[in-house]
DNA sequence: CGCTGCGTTGAGACGATTCAAAATATGTGG
DNA sequence: CCACATATTTTGAATCGTCTCAACGCAGCG
């Protein structure tokens, strides 16, 4: 993948101390002059029109992505054709470690919406972690919390039901809203109902179906993608009450 | 697995240099000088019975382990009881990455056999890798490679049905006693069928079943939890040929 | 205005779960 | 080392949840 580098764009070197999203991103704990350190990594900004990659499956391996604007799906292709939605990320969010494993990146990278990233040479990131301690500090718990997230969804896969299922991802989606600032209780998803179905290992039939028998509960008021959340208190239980058994 | 190490504990420190795990552990790749400099590393040696935790959710993380000898599961407890396995580890594999993001370990770690791992105190770990690039290269592997593991769980959870998500299982177990240099077609299984239920997102009874037609169909033998595989490519055509559908 | 993609809804089919019982290991104390 | 108690596994039958197939509605766009 070449740098399209000049291109509109990031010429003039955007600098992490001046942007907005330290608190969610990578420099996230870190002090102001490491900080000012980290400027000689973000080589990049790179734009990614809706429903471009930003990396393939197979793709060689050689930076970090931390999204600046917009968002992304992750996606693993099985060999039958079948998809997996392996998540969906947001501003500050990184993308790109699954690559450092094998120095090719093992799923796709496809933005929802027109999106631009910061362009992490890793080469550069390692050998600036090697002197900034709160770098390297900070991207070890950003792969933990990659991780951590991963296990959630593995518990939300293997042991709860659709409508527990898409409470979570409502509830999820939610907090990460407001993390950055937007309502909590309304928002618009980028996601198609079968992208959605994907990720949580349901078909697009069946995540619909939830929706409204969430709306139809007053749970939620459903329109389209524009979700707004009427009975947080109700999805939450959803959750941790199993209707029926156990 | 042959404990060269005396009996009790590890007062005499042993090394990396001197384990035969080096080809499947941390320092897998390092160079003979850089693993060296891995021994100050392994503070100690922690032996674990049979069905005791390494660490618990909620637990402060302070280190990370390599397992030395025996095997692990990783758990987590949701609220009302139910447990979703997230992974089953081998020797040379690492536990407690999970702990790194908050500082608290997210889930449980619990022998299936009695076991011994070595502890790698994770300040020591982030302050060596500041110096020893070879170590830090590794360890962001490890992490990586976990994150990529997890994606593939995530894929057969999300998208597979029973017998093709024991047929993975069965395959992945393989393919790792194999690295070990144990017998791809032979081997034994440490963990109940409810384990593997609870990893695989199915009930016992679903497992059970899957085993004994996987045996009616003659790809494997199962004596409990004894397996011989007996047509590998049968397993794997399970997986990649979805049988009726998409 | 008529595409085309996306979302909703219904009916029937199918796969995994639940409940139940029996068979087989495993572990313990005598 | 046996005998009993407990845990695990297997198997069957009925139930339930999600999927499949199909039709229709709606929105955005050339």
């Amino acid at each position: 993948m070449k740098a399209t580098v000049p291109i509109t764009v990031a010429s003039l070197k955007v600098a992490c101390s001046q942007c907005n999203l330290v608190e969610l991103c990578l420099p996230f704990g870190m002090s102001e002059n490491e900080i000012d350190r980290l400027d000689e990594l973000v080589g990049a900004r790179r734009k990614i029109k809706r429903q471009h990659h930003l990396y393939r499956a197979g793709d060689a391996f050689e930076a970090i992505y931390a999204i600046r604007a917009g968002s992304f799906k992750t996606d693993v292709l099985l060999e039958d054709g079948r998809e997996q939605v392996t998540g969906f990320q947001m501003t500050g969010e990184m993308l790109g470690l699954d690559g450092i494993s094998t120095e090719l990146h093992s799923c796709n990278a496809i933005a929802l919406e027109d999106s631009e990233v910061c362009v992490i040479a890793y080469g550069k990131l390692e050998e600036l972690s090697r002197v900034v301690e709160g770098l390297q500090h900070q991207f070890h718990k950003v792969m933990s919390r990659e991780i951590v997230r991963d296990h959630g969804v593995m518990t939300l896969l293997g042991s709860m039901r659709a409508e527990e299922r898409l409470a979570a991802f409502l509830l999820n989606m939610s907090q990460r809203f407001t993390a950055r600032g937007f309502s909590a209780a309304e928002f618009h998803l980028r996601m198609t109902r079968e992208e959605i179905g994907s990720y949580l290992g349901l078909k697009l039939e069946t995540v619909s179906r939830a929706f409204s028998k969430f709306q139809e509960e007053g749970l939620i008021a459903v329109q389209q993608k524009h979700i707004r959340i009427l009975n947080i208190g109700g999805l939450k239980k959803l959750i941790h009450h199993p209707s029926p058994r156990a």
